[in-house]
DNA sequence: TTAATTTTCAAACAGTCGTTTGAAGTTGAT
DNA sequence: ATCAACTTCAAACGACTGTTTGAAAATTAA
């Protein structure tokens, strides 16, 4: 087995592979993408797939895994970095927490740009069977945390409709910055330009941060 | 060819395959699942796909269009009710008329319940050929008539930042109504209940309300 | 240099894919 | 009852799927 993909040219081998698989598996899914489609495109033996990651499905986990860290690392890091440095925070304040590192990792090319929003945003509607019990592993305690914090600063609001708002929020977000946008899908031109992480984050601060503050429903 | 799928036992058949494709493909989307397993569900010959709709993608198509257009009328219908009845109407009201034509075709179970919303909240992720240009000529007018109720309503907004906040809209939607929740793919409970289409009216409402009202971001 | 290890490669594996075939079965009209 | 049109069916089509093989090539260690 390739244990040593950390010495000479095998490390480039497997980069290759994995930064054609993301595009790829992005772009038209799991089931949608074949391995000669990834092998051709990062020129390597069909075999080499195999060799690096065991089979399809380890070679969709480590896609995934090489930008879920990062990603969940800063996220907890903008929480933890807000909740501690006062009491009274605002919901705001949080939903800033969780767009400021959805913007650093889109702006970062080292950590693939948007395209791990992208694949994320693909998971939301695509149940994988890989990420079924990897998503909550890597993403259950930043979630928590996000939900307490917000209901900490919506204390007018119960949990369950702090819940229904968490819910709203993280699908505009992750749909805005991912580029998914009705007006590609529905018309033949776009209206928005969603290549910008930070055009996307100011224009949609003002209004989750309304949505998130809006009076409560029941 | 069969043309004739409105007399007899033809017509069970081709519904058949319909409804069986209908949640696969939901499920799975267009290249997770296959012929095999449609007609299985749908307890149907193998060849009778081909015989009915001429391709699996004919297939599809078909799957699409059973549902687009009670939903494009239905909407189309909501915003003209409201922008013929008055002349200052609020924003609150254009999403209110879309949200109803969402609520109304999930709470019937005649047009699939909510299993065209998730149809659609794929096609948003999964860029479907057949769909590309479908979707414009189904929905491009619909979205146009939005767009302008829209910036009707928010004379103080560029249109520029309509279309955005109009994004927004849509993607909590469609992803509310759906079900497509980050809890349930964050954690192992949900949290929220997204069976009921009033019950996420009702919570989407106010958030998508102030969304849509708050200040301008540039 | 020799030996051991890691990596690459063309070729083939069994299985599934969407589609087609031609005959058998069914239906309704004359 | 006869005919024509429509529908169903089992079987097979070539193409493509992910995976495996065993040898060749390249790299590393002694």
């Amino acid at each position: 087995m390739g244990s040593g993909m950390e010495t000479g040219k095998a490390l480039e081998t497997s980069l290759r592979i994995l930064n054609a698989a993301e595009i790829l598996f992005v772009e038209h899914g799991f089931s949608g993408t074949s391995m000669r489609q990834i092998t051709g495109a990062a020129q390597v033996n069909i075999a080499a797939v195999n060799y690096y990651f065991g089979s399809k499905e380890g070679l969709f986990q480590a896609v995934f895994e090489r930008r879920a860290e990062p990603f969940a690392r800063l996220s907890l890091d903008k929480i933890n970095q807000l909740t501690s440095s006062k009491n009274n925070f605002t919901a705001t304040e949080v939903a800033e927490a969780f767009m400021s590192a959805a913007m650093e990792m889109g702006s970062n090319p080292a950590h693939g740009g948007l395209i791990f929003v992208k694949l994320l945003a693909r998971s939301y509607v695509e149940p994988n069977p890989v990420l079924k019990e990897k998503l909550p592993q890597r993403y259950g305690e930043l979630t928590r945390r996000y939900l307490e914090a917000l209901g900490q600063a919506l204390p007018h609001l119960s949990s369950q409709e702090v819940s229904w708002r968490f819910h709203f929020m993280t699908s505009a977000m992750f749909n805005a910055f991912a580029g998914n946008n009705v007006m590609r899908l529905f018309m033949t031109q776009s209206l928005v330009n969603a290549r910008d992480p930070q055009l996307v984050a100011q224009m949609l601060l003002p209004f989750i941060a309304a949505g998130l503050n809006s009076p409560a429903a029941v």
